[in-house]
DNA sequence: AATGAATGAGCATTCATTCAT
DNA sequence: AATGAATGAATGCTCATTCAT
């Protein structure tokens, strides 16, 4: 994402900062904002002049940087994507026994989660277009995640020794996994409105972060 | 929300349909045309033009019966409680065992979403919308789910009788149970994506019922 | 206009009051509500929903008897002039002197006025109409106003007594003298703007009421 | 109202009118066909398609410059508003005796208003809506008429010299001074139809005219 | 690289009017 | 005499997108 100054940014040393940015800044201005806006409103709710305006940039140049809405709504896909995909590239298992590594793997997911809304957001919206944007492009599908990897190594080292059960495919794991912490941040509004207390409060939160972790654990023991 | 056939409507038995509906029938034309509309593309990319034509009735209806496109999407959301929560009340856990009425719970949960993607789609919409709809119905407050107070008494029985833990409350039990099901449903594209197989499939459908069931009970067990 | 009860509304004697008016109540009903909405809003901000649910009777029942916004709006406007013509023919200058017979005329001009703002109101839309529908209703043809032919009398009688001018014609006196008066009340709101005084008070009123008379009995003297 | 042509406008002097106008022309052109369109129908009769169909633009930009059909009703107002004021400015009564420059002042509201009956229209319809844009707008607060310090100040020459009346207000005598020919202007239609006889043609206009003046001065002889 | 001006198609909503009983 | 149901044509306003510089 770091950009190179352009040679017109640099063609007067000495001279004031220009009043025009450089290309890769103004994309990433746009970029971040229609990440905002985008998570904020959905794809048809979104308003790209909203964008332009907190990017503070002019219009005009969303088309000439994205095309379209859907061009700049699939590079900010691809921006939240990318910063997941970072993130998970950080967890070192390393030596952490199966039990340790799998509770630092459920950790992981609801704590991204909870700091990450936009993510959910996207992602939401991104089903509800039955994953198109997902399916087009090219850099996303490329974009592997390693926590998959990570979770089934941890599933079979913890088969081995006897601690998790060996009857669970990775792929059913990750799901169960994923959602019971996604469903609580992505239906957090409905669920508090039908137990009749906010789930949005830190309280909740923590609680809810144990419980996650309990119970997904207990489910993996043999 | 299925409408009471008005005495009118009633009178002449055995003759077709009538060319002019009954004010009823038309409200639940809009009903089901717009939980369908909404469903698909969410509140704001549902176009009020399209309920009307897949409702066969002009567009000002709408207006008529239900004031605002905000109206109408409060009754469409109203419409699915009052529908899941009917289903709700069929189930019978009667004399069942513990065990055996948990795994009706978590197997209607998980048949419920598989059946009535509006459902996932509308309360998902909803939650983009902060919750607004939901918070703003007083009929929606009122629909109180049995679900929720099946699961405790189940968790109790299960409990007291040693076959389910004692620690974890029941609505953390709910989001778990509810979440390992809706997030496969409600994120089944972006997770066919990253596998890179279909989960929408009926072979993984079922596959995944089993694992969901499995799981779960897993969890809940001392 | 009395109605007579229809069979139906007869047919079980000893029930409650019928729910139904006779024709004419509801025309009335109709008009006034038409008078008081026209006055209002004018012609285009008028609303046809608005003035049945005024009257209290079926919007259809507008174009049943009226057959359209604009015969509704006919007959309001002749209501109107047929209210000031009746009011009109109530002066008898009988055998007051010329100054007082005048008096009289200025002032009963000026409190109808007052009195009647929809009579200002609907003249005032009929102008901006260009008179269309006084030139469209023989009816309002016909209703030819005694006032200026009481004006004119009462002219004649002063010049001949020498206590008015001989070179003033009825017409032009009459423009002039309900201009005074119609002017405050039709622009009562910009000129208090832009006097920066409300001249809606009652003070403000009858003190003009004086000044009215005073200036027209005063540019009438020889 | 007419806006300086931008530099950009003119660096190319003698070429034909740029295809692209500039901001401030746009603003122009949609403020005069707004001027004609409300004076024409009134607020709720004037169609905004309409008003930018006749500028010749997009109907877009309406909203762009003015954020809503209110928005260019109060410009079209202020424009009318400074252009009478803007001619009112242009009256010198200088050294005229008081007789003279009363007879200027009455001349000039009776040639104005029959120069400009758009003003007339739009002042008409200001009252309608009670006067809330002119309250709302500070432009038009702040637009102070020198008409009636022209006129209170002739009063008072006038009546220190003994040729007109000194217990007559300038308020009062505005309002009668401009009554008497607002009115026959503002109903001349429903006058024309009343008489049967058009006031509308040059020949009326002009004997109008001289009784006005006539009437004026003589009510304020003293 | 960036901008201000402008546009066409569309969108929620309104309204006078008609239909069927 | 009266009503509830329904409609077609606007109407004010919005939005993604393009033009010209």
């Amino acid at each position: 994402m770091a950009s190179t100054p352009t040679l017109a940014a640099r063609k007067k040393p000495g001279i004031a900062a220009p009043a025009r940015r450089d290309a890769a800044a103004t994309r990433d201005a746009l970029t971040a904002a229609a990440v905002a806006e985008f998570s904020r409103n959905g794809f048809a709710g979104a308003r790209v002049d909203e964008i332009a305006r907190a990017a503070g940039v002019n219009k005009q140049l969303v088309y000439h940087y994205f095309d379209s809405k859907q061009g700049l709504y699939l590079v900010a896909l691809e921006s939240v994507y990318a910063e997941i995909r970072e993130k998970e590239q950080g967890l070192s298992l390393g030596e952490l026994a199966p039990v340790e590594a799998m509770t630092q793997l459920i950790g992981f997911s609801f704590d991204y989660l909870a700091e990450h809304p936009e993510f959910i957001a996207l992602l939401t919206d991104e089903n509800r277009n039955q994953g198109s944007h997902i399916l087009a492009s090219e850099r996303l599908q490329k974009m592997h995640s390693p926590f998959i990897e990570m979770l089934e190594a941890t599933l079979e080292r913890g088969a081995k020794e006897g601690v998790f059960r060996n009857d669970f495919d990775a792929i059913n794991v990750y799901i169960s996994i994923a959602g019971i912490s996604y469903f609580f941040f992505s239906n957090n509004h409905t669920l508090s409105a039908i137990f009749g207390k906010s789930l949005s409060l830190r309280g909740a939160q923590s609680q809810r972060r144990r419980h996650v972790i309990a119970f997904a654990l207990n489910a993996l023991r043999p």
